[in-house]
DNA sequence: TTACTTATGTACGCTGCCGCACATAAGTAA
DNA sequence: TTACTTATGTGCGGCAGCGTACATAAGTAA
């Protein structure tokens, strides 16, 4: 492939001071994330670890009688397989890419050892660890208090904050299906905030108009998690984070390791 | 105080080797667990964490209109305050006494410092905030799809789980509030259960009368979860955990450090 | 064009829980 | 006893989301 990528297109990534990515970034994969793909199933063991970069990956519990709910996402600010390094090497949940796109991916091994040296990798991978218990705690908040209206809009910043662009690429259909609701409504919650001005929505792309507007439909839970998420892994400051943005554009195109 | 205590009745401090016990022991301190003590408060960086012995403590989420919602219940089997070795510090939830009792408490200090041992401290701390993380994601997997009925009865044995004896002193006005549902939901979920002969309840007495009946009532998240501590924290097989029982009654009592 | 699949929109009765108001009963203190 | 607080039980209108059934529209393939 010719196109343009570079791990560090992944903040946990792109966080390593230079000795250490000089260690981790030639044992790193690059692999495609079709739609659908699912990274691992519940109770089974996991191989590797994935850093997406242009892709996002949900985390979902499935139910005995086939209904699921989303329990996390992940996207450019995270790692998928945190079981790996915690010691359990599986979880009852199943990882499914959730949007279509690439991600690096690590052996299981390497990152055990990478982790074992408890350096910056492990803190940062600790730090994320902390901010993915932050998200699942407040998905149950959510799940509990909050509308679908309000839920939908959380749900679409979390994933738009994870992926370049204004962009999602995704039905109505996958959509009730992360979010453990119907289709039907979350026609009727897409159709409410179309109204309202704040997105378009046409046969699976949904562009946001008015971001704003959308953080202020959502309920606090976004914030939350947004909040928890820059406070605990801001790579901004990260001397070794090289210009990585103020702005939430991770991509550095047309650059290599 | 007289009364026979240990710190072996906490699950993680009975799993440490002899030689990691003696280092770790002198400086825990023995504390009461009044209930409704809050251990921590959303956001404010932690001094202790905390190993129950005979209380229950509630993790969480108190939202901006007041209403709350329990993210995790942590008892004898675990730890209160992750995130201070997991590197944050602080979470955005709050911990609560459920359940009157004892605690030994830790310096974030000195978790810190066994914490970066890499030795078997790291490893069980690790792997019980992993069942930490099953947890919270099936809460919120039961926030979303099931019965108050169904929730009344996991929560129920989660306690039960965390404390000896099968006897829980406890208000429908507090399970409420833990739950994030109304006080009077608990009292109809409360009557269903006792009318099918599972529970006695009497002015803020629950005693359990059947087990097995309450299992079968309860949603598939109990089940996943206890299944998942007994994988991850398999204390009964660490040959340090001296004589620690087949059973699920965790007390050792007359025994000293 | 035509036929077909996929994605979205709409309607209707049902249920579980909410918000509220109030009643009852069990403990507690004088 | 009486008065008071605390804990639990009950009833009722309202509503969000469910399950179901069906309609429409946009793409796709012949």
């Amino acid at each position: 492939m010719l196109s343009p990528h570079d791990p560090r297109q992944n903040y946990l990534l792109a966080a390593l001071p230079a000795a250490e990515a000089d260690q981790v970034f030639p044992h790193l994969e690059w692999v495609p994330m079709p739609l659908g793909h699912v990274l691992y199933e519940s109770g089974v063991q996991m191989r590797h670890v994935y850093f997406p970069t242009t892709s996002i990956v949900s985390l979902l519990y499935v139910m005995e009688d086939g209904a699921s709910a989303e329990i996390a996402i992940v996207g450019n600010e995270g790692i998928v397989g945190v079981s790996l390094f915690m010691g359990g090497e599986s979880t009852p949940s199943r990882a499914v890419v959730q949007s279509a796109g690439h991600a690096y991916r690590l052996s299981g091994q390497w990152v055990k050892e990478e982790f074992s040296r408890a350096g910056p990798m492990q803190h940062l991978l600790l730090r994320y660890t902390q901010a993915l218990l932050t998200q699942m705690a407040q998905t149950a908040v959510c799940n509990r208090h909050h509308t679908l209206d309000q839920q939908f809009c959380r749900w679409l910043l979390l994933s738009l904050d994870r992926l370049p662009g204004n962009e999602l690429v995704m039905t109505q259909e996958l959509i009730a299906n992360m979010l453990g609701v119907r289709r039907e409504g979350v026609t009727e919650a897409a159709g409410n905030v179309q109204k309202a001005g704040l997105i378009s929505y046409h046969r699976g792309h949904i562009k946001v108009l008015d971001r704003a507007g959308l953080e202020a439909r959502a309920c606090e839970c976004y914030a939350v998690v947004k909040k928890e998420f820059d406070r605990l892994l801001p790579y901004r400051d990260e001397p070794s984070a090289l210009a990585v943005h103020s702005t939430s554009l991770p991509l550095r195109k047309g650059e290599t390791t």
